[in-house]
DNA sequence: CCTTTCTGTTCCGAATTTCGGAACAATCGT
DNA sequence: ACGATTGTTCCGAAATTCGGAACAGAAAGG
């Protein structure tokens, strides 16, 4: 149903210090991603193991909860995932913040509104509003994509601080996702560069095909980046007549959701 | 804010084979249950483990994502954690069998519901609707209470077969947490063995002072007990009178649930 | 009913890691 | 400029993990 599932892994290089067992722990918590249910063996097959070392770090992991084996003795990811996932949620104020902004802009434009962090070179919705026609649905709450892909990473991307923005560039690897994703360097470049001078991005079928997505940065006090929101929906609803009115609206929502953070003015780059 | 941190605590004892390192981290995780953000020296006090242990632990969990650094140098929850509650939350179906059921409930008695699971010793909040009038709130999912407190555990310990139900009642140690928190071993059972035949329970300020809540149990296709559902809300709105509509709306519900599980009669013990 | 196969668990010596005190570096506050 | 506090690195001793292999237990198959 997922396209985009290996995104979620953690860069292995750059890393000295680590604890081997807590990393390879890790690995194994990660095949739980895309999968929901694992049994001893299967995961031995998954991550070429030892069958003895991941025997003992299961027996780690359940205990502290991360696990939990069924009567069937699959394993399965622990409830205590449930407890922090909240307490990280409930932590986050950019999204009380941003809440009512949200909801207000999902009214108006009666299309999928999505709030988005940045977690090191990844980009996570930490809130998601969906159009009320369906029902509402628990969707993809901390949910990743690669910051080259998709208005709402895009988004992150162009406001990041030059230095760090020209490296990611640089090095990025582009692999593509949905039909449109930006897979040539110069032309993320330009689009990057536009989304500065705008203000705005769009992207085009680029995490899921036939969505269309509108973006603008949100800043803090400091007037640095500290958030990115999105409206997204289907191609057919996002008509070049309709495009002018719903930009006007986003930066407008951003632009307040902003000035709750405490922001001032517009920093010239 | 909230009486009871500790309890969220992992038994240390009667596990063996554990990696030793693996523990130890989760312990430093579980002070970020309590505390919003900390530093290195602050989690010394805490722990009151050797700082270079933590530093190197620190770097582990930083690097898996389960913690992250803010630009002071403190320590927070990483967002790995909305990920992965958020899967957590996808993958438990009881919760979206329940959903429809729970917010009828609510809409017909306007009162807080709660669907409520056991993990361990502990039962956990996996669903919280709100009565309408406040502002809804994201409230305390992924909250845990000990089995022997609070209407929503109670039922849970009630439904428990019978070796288990006995060993806990035997074994556990009743730690006040409300004002109305049953303390007196006999009583416990009295008020189980009441839950088991009547098929519901009632609580008195026993987690929180002032508040009643009334809880069912849910069951499976197997017949065995597979979560709890409650009504709760301040004591003035819980008069003798209404008591008994309430009671009868609420098992309704707990069985049209059950029956959504594949459940067919009601076990005679 | 016995055999085969597949899964999960235990054993144990060799080897890698962690452990933690102490020294060092880097900030901060005064 | 100085002391105090916090974060980081070093290193030998000690404890842990590692993983092959053997074992146990259940399910599948004849």
């Amino acid at each position: 149903m997922d396209k985009n599932n290996e995104i979620a892994g953690i860069e292995k290089s750059m890393i000295q210090n680590q604890n081997k067992t807590v990393v390879k722990s890790m690995e194994l918590l990660n095949l739980f991603i895309d999968h929901e249910r694992l049994s001893l063996n299967e995961m031995v097959e998954l991550t070429k193991m030892p069958k003895t070392s991941i025997h003992r770090m299961l027996g780690s992991l359940e205990g502290m909860g991360f696990l939990q084996r069924g009567e069937d003795g699959k394993f399965s990811l622990g409830l205590l995932f449930l407890q922090f996932g909240q307490l990280v949620s409930e932590r986050l104020d950019i999204r009380q913040i941003a809440l009512p902004e949200m909801s207000a802009l999902r009214d108006k434009v009666e299309e999928a509104v999505n709030l988005i962090v940045r977690d090191g070179k990844e980009a996570i919705y930490i809130e998601k509003l969906d159009t009320p026609h369906p029902v509402r649905l628990y969707t993809k709450i901390g949910r990743r994509s690669p910051l080259y892909a998709g208005a709402c990473s895009r988004i992150i991307l162009s406001f990041l601080e030059e230095k760090e923005r020209e490296q990611y560039l640089r090095e990025v690897e582009l692999v593509p996702i949905g039909r449109g994703t930006i897979t040539d360097r110069n032309e993320l470049r330009k689009t990057v560069a536009d989304a500065r001078e705008k203000g705005y991005t769009i992207s085009y079928s680029e995490l899921e095909n036939d969505t269309v997505a509108v973006a603008a940065p949100i800043f803090d006090h400091m007037g640095r980046l500290h958030a990115g929101i999105s409206i997204a929906g289907p191609q057919e609803r996002f008509t070049e007549e309709r495009l002018p009115a719903l930009i006007a609206q986003l930066t407008a929502a951003a632009e307040r959701i902003s000035r709750a953070l405490g922001w001032r003015r517009a920093k010239r780059s």
